[in-house]
DNA sequence: ATAACACTGTTAATAAATTAACAAATAAAT
DNA sequence: ATTTATTTGTTAATTTATTAACAGTGTTAT
């Protein structure tokens, strides 16, 4: 388990992109995958594949690939954390009752303990086997369960509130699914994420194709 | 005009997020901007910000930064097209009831027109905006509608069919937010989103943070 | 046996993206 | 008037990411 500590970014989200192609391969009973088998699944280039899987210091067999159960295994051990983490979602609005769905089901290290939203018809709700409890409740219960990270669904007008109580309360990673970018100190790990730019890249793609012909 | 048909693709993606960033600052009752100040709304280097527009060809004044209704023009006229587009989402649940309101009221020359479902407690139900079709009706609303870009936010089973679909009727462009990657032809423009690698990825850096002290 | 094939692992080359460095310009301060 | 402080625009340097190239090797076919 030497090197690990750098690798690179893009190879991270990789990773956890080949672990999840890999437990479908499993779910249809393959043992062994070839680099271009991956690479297909994601489209990607059997290169990269080789070249990722190199530098976690995995190594497959010539005649049949890659033996996927290691694979996934090694995977975890370096994005994983052994104790696992524990994550919570503020706002319970469709975008985070629609998160809190999708992980259920999905066995990973990574739990959604909580919810959290403002709306009294919200609170003391389980939506997909994960309690909503009240904002006002925040602080205690993050703190009380341990839980690492969040994900702000909140709109964006409360997005730099909500993100300064989190860090406050010892948060070390942030997802903001707001369309208002928030501010954070250096150590806590934080992601924006906006559908609008998003959709509008592909729009720009959309219409550059078009022009082409 | 020029030249810019070879902008890179992160620029692309910025350019959507400054224009968001102007347009707050604009409805601050601001004329002028820094580009210290557009790189701390986004999180990355003044000198990144005055790369890209330079990159676009605008320029700003010495004294006062750039011109901020200028510069959004300028960047609508880049990654808009002047027709305007037209996107559906295909999957009525909580992550397409989230995008659709998400969209709703943010203007820009991109607009969600159609949602469908295969839900009949769904369909033909209007919601923030946006009819709700039965999927039956997709390939003739989409061409009658003339729509070129879709986001699917189906469940993973559904997402190679729906996408077969989506090709076949002449989709340019596709945003998959379904856990299950799919594949298209090199004519469409295909973005894959996952939740869960978003997730892991911070997972993995809080970590990784963690274990640094 | 040995040749042909189909893989992996890895280094080297290339491309893309970011950052550094600094000249040029202009307002404000002295 | 001249200096100082700021800010832009742009080239050059650096870093990061991807792709190409190919040696090494087990497997199969002849």
């Amino acid at each position: 388990m030497i090197m690990l500590n750098k690798l690179p970014e893009k190879t991270i989200e990789r990773l956890s992109q080949y672990r999840r192609a890999l437990l479908i391969s499993l779910n249809n009973l393959k043992h062994h995958i070839y680099s271009h088998e991956l690479a297909a699944m994601l489209h990607i280039t059997p290169v990269q594949v080789r070249r990722d899987i190199m530098l976690i210091g995995y190594s497959g067999t010539l005649r049949h690939g890659y033996e996927i159960k290691e694979l996934i295994n090694l995977i975890g051990a370096i994005i994983d954390s052994e104790e696992g983490q524990k994550a919570c979602v503020v706002g319970s609005g469709n975008l985070g009752k629609a998160i809190v769905s999708y992980f259920n089901g999905k066995r990973t290290k990574l739990t959604i303990v909580a919810a959290f939203d403002i709306n009294p018809d919200k609170v003391n709700r389980v939506y997909a086997g994960v309690p909503c409890y009240h904002i006002d409740q925040m602080s205690k219960i993050i703190k009380s369960d341990n839980i690492t990270m969040a994900i702000m669904t909140v709109p964006g007008s409360e997005a730099a509130r909500v993100a300064e109580s989190l860090v406050i309360v010892g948060i070390k990673g942030i997802l903001n699914y707001t369309p208002t970018p928030v501010n954070v100190p250096d150590n806590v790990y934080l992601q924006e994420y906006d559908m609008i730019t998003s959709l509008e890249k592909i729009a720009y793609f959309v219409k550059k194709n078009s022009q082409e012909f």
